[in-house]
DNA sequence: TAGTAACCGAGACGGTACGTCCCGTCTTCTG
DNA sequence: CAGAAGACGGGACGTACCGTCTCGGTTACTA
């Protein structure tokens, strides 16, 4: 009945852990994330190589974790969209915010890094939408719910759906580079959408 | 004047590069990006390493070449938007043909692995923004042009960024596989984002 | 106080070593010295190329030490001229012994390698004269000491020098291929440069 | 009856092989036999690759001819041992000379590489001694057959043999550095061996 | 309080692929 | 048609990491 090859987990090493989450995002921030190795991250460390591959599958799956960490550590309390009454004033403020730590590098290199990784790899990427992603996205949902109860927001409309119009451009541009990611953009992006989903007249 | 190391194009064997493209897709295809390399696709097309280091810097840009040479076949004549007056049923036309494209399996490896390298490499993702991913965009500034004329889209709006409502949602269901991209949720996605740019009452 | 880069010795996987030191003496015989490469060699032994490149600088360095092991075994007891009161006899005895290793197909190619690469390599050549050949002319210098103590020799003759006539020739024969070595060439060889140490009338 | 692949020899340009035999002696005493490639002599030369495949095997072959050029060139007239009368004085004058030959840089690193060469190569060794070494050989049978006749050396000795005494030895210092190759040397050598071919008292 | 089991740093190991250098052949263009 | 130039298929180089595996050493729980 016992079995199964897991070490046990009430014996690592809190000091090991932070260790490696640290030199993962040093690294990545770096050298990129193709240049960084496992040996790398040990090395940098200061932790044997099996040490990492004792608790985690891959390179991505260390910078996931780190990154969790990290977002963890920035997300003190800002866990909602505000709710000001006004709708488009406060898609505005997330979105504007959300183009902030686009373009801030400390949270770009690890963000990219697991974003393509993801592309690539669906097993990556499950992990990386349903821990990280798809909460926020549920916060749009719960504000435009609340948006459709005061009526800015017509009813019939598919809110997981709806809320692709905004983060699905702001995430293309950032993701591919077309075009520079600005407020002003931003604040567009919520003008076409938002009249998109206002009631008809 | 100038001068450069770059070798002779106009020796350059035609036979070899068009060997190089198809195992390069061909193992894209089979064994994933990660899993192709270099050797890989010289052993496969039955070439030395050292004509495709001659050639391309990278294994992202043979893929980039080889998969626009793909793109070049396949789009013969099919070089615009249809323009039945009828905006929304041609927007719907050309997303449901974006999603059946992104969900066939032919277009999807080469193409994911050249998004995921381009999130990551802004050289590459200059490219293939460049060669391939802008001069479709166009086509959506054209026709949706063509629609602000006949007031069917207001006037004021910038074409650039209204286009993004459409293709940004789908891209990112796309790439990070965040839930399943069907001709319904096409359908939704025009409806939606087309009423954010019709003409105000 | 230095430091250096060098591995930690004591974990040095004997198996690898000996697998490597057949490997190589096997290839140098079968295929000759030019044609046996590192990789070969790895391959053969069941071996990374690093556990190589790890321990080696050089596949002459490889050799040498494979070589050094071989002539070590083969050398169980006989580490001397024997001394019967009769020099020339016993140096026709040692003389003809040594003719037939050179013609010997085991002993040949990897001697020969060696040899060849030590002529154009000075390191290696300090190596595999400090080795393995000078210790076996102390042998020389050894009788000939204790011939010049029973008058066979005359006194006043340099023995490091003296030896080189019985050996130089049989090396020059060897090396160069320029004419067959045989017992009787050994043999003649013994009686003029013996005659020319006797001491003068 | 025609055929045979060999090309047209009095088509051939004189300009392009004396640049290959100058390019090859200069790398091959720049930068070391082993560092010296075909394709770096050709582009040193300022000759296309296919003229030294045309003309010559192998990289050692080629060399063997620059040297054999090379020595005819330095060896105008001197094409005999000199016959003063005084064997000792004639045999310690060459070897003296042959030592400083031995010693100097320029004749030494391609020597040294046909050398070398020819012990791991039959092929380049035949040639290697049948032009140039046993020439060299034949003029102390020359010398040494004249000195039998006056006397000096008695009769039944076979010469071929005898003058190995003199030339084996120092072969042996030179090829493999054992000891420093010195005309106090030298004269040692003609000293111990003449004794030996002198007649019995 | 000793024994022992596990994690830990360290790094050697069998491998794979890298990107480079040359090999010897072949092809194209020039004198 | 020899020769300069150099692209080609091929193979080995020496390096970097992969993921696995021992090896002491140091904890931290059991007997």
């Amino acid at each position: 009945m016992t079995d199964s090859r897991q070490p046990d987990s009430t014996r690592r090493s809190e000091r090991s852990r932070r260790a490696i989450y640290e030199a993962a995002l040093a690294l990545v921030g770096e050298i990129g994330y193709a240049k960084t190795t496992i040996e790398g991250i040990a090395a940098r460390a200061g932790v044997g190589k099996q040490t990492i591959y004792r608790w985690w599958p891959s390179k991505a799956a260390v910078l996931l974790e780190a990154f969790l960490d990290l977002a963890e550590q920035a997300a003190q309390g800002e866990t909602e969209i505000p709710d000001t009454g006004d709708l488009a004033a406060d898609l505005r403020l997330v979105l504007r915010a959300t183009v902030d730590e686009m373009n801030s590098p400390a949270y770009d290199a690890p963000a990219r890094a697991l974003a393509a990784e993801s592309v690539v790899s669906p097993e990556l990427a499950g992990q990386f939408v349903h821990k990280l992603l798809e909460p926020q996205l549920q916060l749009y949902v719960k504000r435009l719910r609340a948006a459709q109860e005061t009526g800015e927001v017509r009813t019939g409309i598919d809110l997981r759906i709806a809320l692709e119009l905004f983060t699905g451009p702001l995430a293309h541009r950032w993701l591919l580079r077309t075009l520079p990611l600005t407020h002003e953009y931003a604040d567009e992006i919520v003008d076409y959408a938002l009249n998109g989903l206002a009631p008809r007249p």
